[in-house]
RNA sequence: GCGCCUGUAGCUCAGGGGAUAGAGCAUCGGACUUCUAAUCCGAGUGCCGCAGGUUCGAUUCCUGCCAGGCGCGCCA
């Protein structure tokens, strides 16, 4: 258990003591004791912990907040971990404690390492998160960039908290899209030795199709002789297997790499959506109509019922969905979580049918929906045109401002927030752009270690130092924040909001600077020295582990 | 028309039933003979979109409205 859970458990037991002895003394009458809330309050001079228990209870004793607050706190046993207590404001109780908690701190990610913060709240649930998900027929765009941020981060997070995490990439490589790409591809292959080649009307004119063409021509000289059915088949095939490769060099790159990148393909050929189809016509959920065959997806709060198979006999894109999502949940998943664009939120609905259809709880599928991202520069939104291939694209996006500072900037935004990411700023390597404010502190930290060591001063261990001396207002403020990480990152997970890691690493850096400035270490005395160079590295420790959960490198220099 | 997201400082955004609503940038003024000044310290800024409701207490929750973005295919 953490640091401040247990911290908030001896202070509620205290509460529960006090108000008992409260009741037996006739000063408190309360027919029972409302839930005990704690929370560290925003601001310090507010105690360590304070206490909305007074105002809770107010009504049912007949009583001010603030008397009920004073009758409590009067019972409250001071000099042992409690150092002071003060009734405050209208009626909270603020509770000062004795250091000691901070101490236990340090010990605490001295001894826990990289595992500091880390839960056991997941046991036992298996966690599939598919993101990402981009059609296999281009470059991804910078809503994909997002996507890959937040989910690689939700996954860390989830494993940080405990859960068994699998990520995926489905690849839609089956569906019209690739066909439109495939014909693309093969007549961008005619053109090269016959220029007047029509190019389909639906076709993707961007430049890297004729690229592509052109790697195809040497790898696959023989396909001219091909009958057409076969040359778009290798065409489609091949040039999905491209942009796969492309995509997953593409993410790497930036730091996300799946356990998986399943095909749609590959159900298809194992008869998966035969076997979904069948599933769902012995439910009785299938009909017929229009010539086509619907589910009933109404049946499960869908707004329409919708088509299963089209009514020239070929699959709709959900058809295909349904089978990878039955797959996923074959596989012993008990929780798929699905990140999609904004686009794509008129599509829950029939999803959630799908799995309540197949047998599983409305809980199973929960779906996060990013908001879109508008790219500025020079103050403008720069206009992207997909039909006339001009867009910037992820990695452009990686090369111009680098992965540290994408991933920062899309992890520093609540998902479902619009974002408007300014070029300028990212790309600037100055004070102005807050990933390296963080990086920086570790490496400042770095630097201090370093130097200890030419000196001679090697890291000590806490046993072996007085934590006492750590009295300076930014060190017990630099403490607390390091207590707070288990819950932080707890939280983040939980609520599936990664922008809240991004926050307390800039909180700890801020800090952290602070301290720097105001308190110094190598040229102190041997006490003090060795106090700070502990506390020194257990911040280090925990900026390394928050860095990693946002994949961004932590510098050892700058 | 129906659905989703958003509306908080000049800008970009956090926060969230409770104490004086926060941060960064921008603006202004300070701090380097000492561990990295990519830093720190200080200063001002707010009908928290509007109107009702619930509550001891609403910027936060509920309803309605207004504004912006997006979606409502036998596309994916």
């Amino acid at each position: 258990m953490s640091v401040v859970l247990k911290q908030k458990e001896q202070l509620r037991s205290a509460i529960q003591a006090a108000i008992e002895a409260a009741q037996a003394s006739d000063e408190l009458e309360l027919a029972s004791v409302p839930d005990i809330g704690l929370e560290v309050p925003r601001d310090s001079g507010h105690g360590d912990f304070a206490s909305n228990i007074a105002l809770v209870a107010a009504k049912m004793a007949r009583k001010a907040p603030r008397d009920v607050a004073q009758i409590i706190a009067g019972h409250l046993p001071l000099g042992g971990f409690i150092r002071d207590v003060e009734v405050a404001g209208p009626g909270f109780i603020n509770f000062f404690l004795s250091y000691d908690w901070l101490f236990d701190t340090i010990r605490t990610i001295e001894r826990e390492g990289q595992a500091y913060g880390d839960s056991t709240q997941g046991a036992g649930e298996k966690i599939l998160l598919e993101f990402v998900s981009a059609n296999p027929v281009g470059p991804m765009n910078v809503v994909n960039a997002r996507a890959a941020a937040v989910g690689d981060t939700l996954a860390r997070l989830f494993r940080a908290a405990g859960y068994t995490v699998g990520t995926e990439f489905y690849v839609n490589d089956a569906g019209n899209q690739a066909d439109v790409f495939a014909r693309s591809l093969e007549a961008r292959y005619q053109q090269l030795t016959d220029p007047g080649y029509a190019f389909p009307e639906d076709g993707y004119p961007a430049s890297y199709v004729c690229e592509l063409a052109e790697v195809l021509q040497k790898e696959h000289p023989e396909l001219l002789e091909m009958g057409r059915e076969e040359r778009l088949a290798l065409c489609k095939r091949w040039g999905t297997d491209q942009m796969v490769e492309m995509q997953k060099a593409d993410l790497k790159n930036y730091g996300v790499e799946f356990d998986l990148w399943f095909r749609e393909r590959d159900l298809h050929a194992a008869g998966a959506l035969e076997e979904a189809i069948a599933f769902l016509e012995h439910r009785g959920l299938l009909f017929e109509a229009e010539d086509a065959k619907w589910f009933r997806s109404t049946e499960f709060g869908d707004d329409k019922d919708r088509v299963i198979v089209k009514s020239d006999g070929s699959y709709t894109y959900v058809t295909a969905d349904i089978a990878y999502h039955h797959d996923k949940l074959k596989r012993g998943y008990t929780k798929l979580i699905d990140i999609w664009g904004p686009d794509h939120h008129g599509y829950i609905g029939r999803m959630q049918a799908a799995i309540q259809a197949l047998g599983y709880g409305e809980d199973t599928l929960e779906v996060l929906i990013l908001q879109y991202v508008a790219l500025l520069r020079n103050g403008q939104q720069v206009k992207m045109s997909k039909r006339a291939g001009e867009f910037i694209t992820m990695q452009d996006l990686v090369e111009e401002v680098g992965k540290d500072a994408a991933r920062f900037f899309f992890l520093n935004r609540s998902p479902e927030s619009h974002l408007d990411f300014d070029l300028d700023l990212a790309v600037e390597q100055s004070n102005e752009n807050p990933v390296f404010y963080v990086q920086y502190a570790h490496a400042r930290i770095s630097s201090i270690l370093r130097q200890g060591r030419e000196m001679g001063v090697s890291l000590p261990s806490s046993t072996e130092v007085d934590l006492s001396l750590l009295a300076h207002d930014s060190e017990i403020a630099l403490i607390k924040q390091l207590a707070s990480l288990p819950e932080e990152l707890l939280t983040a997970a939980v609520q599936r909001e990664p922008h809240r890691v991004t926050r307390y690493a800039l909180d700890l850096a801020s800090l952290f600077h602070s301290f720097y400035t105001h308190c110094h270490i190598l040229g102190e005395t041997d006490s003090l020295r060795d106090a700070r160079l502990v506390l020194v590295a257990q911040v280090q420790c925990v900026l390394r582990k928050v860095l990693g959960i946002l994949g961004v490198d932590a510098p050892e220099q700058m």
